[in-house]
DNA sequence: GTGAAAGCGCTAACAG
DNA sequence: CTGTTAGCGCTTTCAC
């Protein structure tokens, strides 16, 4: 194989527009001191020979590298990759970060890590080496593995934690896990129900208490008891099961049940079923992620959608900002999220206080 | 900001080791003429220091960038990406190419880019003169764009294309459609089917070609008229729709379907159910792809899954190898698909040819 | 405002 | 077998 070397360089362009390989850099990086003139006449040789900046060498020089660097927990990602059930989480923040990344000019890359692993700091340390990337971001487990967090507060290098609300280093941005639990209480509470039962997910997401808390303060607020009412999964199907029994298997069941993933959810309308409860007539239930399969479940589930493409989205705007600005943004950012109405919810059958 | 330069680079290693960078180089990159005690000290040195070589100074001297550039159609993969109906085809790319890549060392990229614009060329050149791969796998239908394909040989950058036969340039990859399904026709035919019908992809696929023929062919040897049994749709749902209905909406209806997607399959379930057809007693059903979508069914199709992790991870194993042997390997590589059983299948209601 | 020089981290080509 | 030299394409000084 031929060594195959950049086809059209800074210098071709530099020698076609007549001036030197500094002024075409300055306008490569739409830097000051230019004159329109000037600029315009390089622009035109730039659009004329198709030149591309290479990353490497713009890299090479110590300036940006243009690459984000998304990072996902190896062994959950390959799990769901192979079950093939749909989960599209990798799929929503490819949408999301890649579009941003390309109107901006950037490209983003997509690694796995393995947080378990004693070598989680070789394995990262390796791919910023390696990479070269202008930021990383974080998704849950690992945007709270403190090991992973204090690596790249060290290499200062922009990162955003999503589904963080830790802002001692690096940039939290989370999806308002708890706002979105409030909403889907408020939701059932509306339409009569009051005893709302929660299947949690596991502990070591700190997204699982901020849900819990959403469910427990509205129901607080609206007077309702939920002793007897939370069950903790792990977001598997086998998890959502026996949390679904525990909740259901009793004479005071709940008339709604909110599960923290799509996936308990699904298990939850097996037991309901498993039991004789129709969905929604005995049973409303509202699950979380709106993953695929919530359209092609008996019935669609009413679900809320977390907007992972939009907040990839955002934390490649902030990590681009932070590289800019020289500065990190002050505050924790919250990305809404939204309850998509399906059919696995109506009024209670029985309905309640009367 | 402040400027971040490469923790620990060659020299540091070559400092540390006591030897030269070009002896660090040679041990990197595996090559020969180094003493095994040299290599040893070295190598020591490399782990001590947690040394990984920067991709972009390989690059830049010329060598390797260690990239291979995955590349799928953008406005189809972004209109999959937000249907949100599991379409899990880029992920099972990137479970079957980032792993071997991660195994022999490389890197996996994923790109989009735009079939139909009339800057082909111009994305295409920008992303390899932007990131330098060393390979580029295509996806359909790029593989068989004629304008890419000649582009890449002139960019003499070895490239894989799936789901392509033509051997002319780049490197053919195939799923063995055809073969596929054979399969699904004999395994209906083995069950007491005789008319089989077969819904048909788009013809911008050529593989949607290779189906039909792997169908009629098989129909053929067994003596079975095909006559009626052949309708077109382009992957989506709703083309799924008419090809099914065209084809049930009969009096002398198949007593059993190949649709060439699960789109269209699921498609034909529901049609099969308005029209008061039960799956498999009155219908059998076998889909193409084995998309997350199979599972939740009701019933749960069986389908032909199609390898896309196993034949992404060898288009990987094809450009590594092409690259290192300097010369393409010479024939058309296929990657067998297997039927996965489910419960869409049944003997036909009323048996033929009684 | 613009240009010339130096160097980023690495490997190819050549010496020894 | 090992070391030295000269760049790769670009940006950063620093002159003018």
């Amino acid at each position: 194989m031929a060594r195959r070397r950049q086809a059209v360089t800074i210098k071709h362009v530099a020698a076609d527009a007549g001036v030197s390989l500094q002024t075409v850099s300055r306008v490569i990086n739409n830097e000051p001191n230019v004159r329109p003139e000037m600029k315009n006449r390089v622009q035109a040789s730039i659009d004329k020979l198709g030149y591309v900046p290479s990353i490497a060498a713009q890299r090479m020089s110590g300036s940006r590298s243009y690459l984000i660097l998304a990072i996902n927990d190896r062994d959950r990602t390959i799990a769901d990759w192979q079950a093939r059930l749909g989960t599209d989480w990798v799929d929503q923040m490819l949408l999301g970060g890649m579009l941003k990344c390309a109107e901006l000019g950037y490209r983003m890359i997509f690694e796995l890590v393995d947080t378990h692993s004693d070598h989680v700091e070789r394995e990262l340390l390796g791919a910023i080496a390696a990479l070269q990337p202008d930021g990383i971001i974080l998704t849950p487990p690992h945007s709270d593995n403190p090991q992973i967090v204090s690596l790249l507060d060290q290499q200062n290098i922009p990162f955003v934690r999503i589904g963080s609300k830790q802002s001692d280093v690096g940039i939290p941005v989370s999806m308002d896990d708890e706002g979105s639990a409030r909403q889907a209480s408020r939701y059932l509470i509306e339409r009569g129900h009051h005893r709302i039962g929660f299947i949690a997910g596991p502990s070591d997401y700190d997204l699982s208490g901020w849900r819990v808390d959403g469910w427990r303060e509205t129901m607080a607020e609206a007077g309702f008891d939920t002793t007897g009412l939370l069950a903790a999964g792990d977001f598997s199907y086998a998890s959502g099961e026996a949390a679904a029994r525990s909740l259901l298997d009793r004479a005071d069941r709940p008339s709604a049940i909110i599960a923290s993933n799509d996936q308990m959810a699904l298990a939850t309308l097996d037991v309901a079923r498993s039991l004789g409860l129709a969905v929604p007539h005995d049973l409303s239930l509202i699950s979380f992620d709106n993953t695929p399969l919530v359209h092609f479940t008996q019935p669609p589930l009413t679900a809320i959608d977390q907007p992972i493409a939009a907040t990839t989205s955002k934390a490649v705007e902030l990590i681009i900002a932070a590289q800019n600005d020289h500065e990190l943004p002050p505050t924790l950012t919250i990305v809404p999220a939204t309850i998509i109405e399906r059919d696995s919810v109506a009024p209670p059958a029985a309905p309640a206080g009367g």
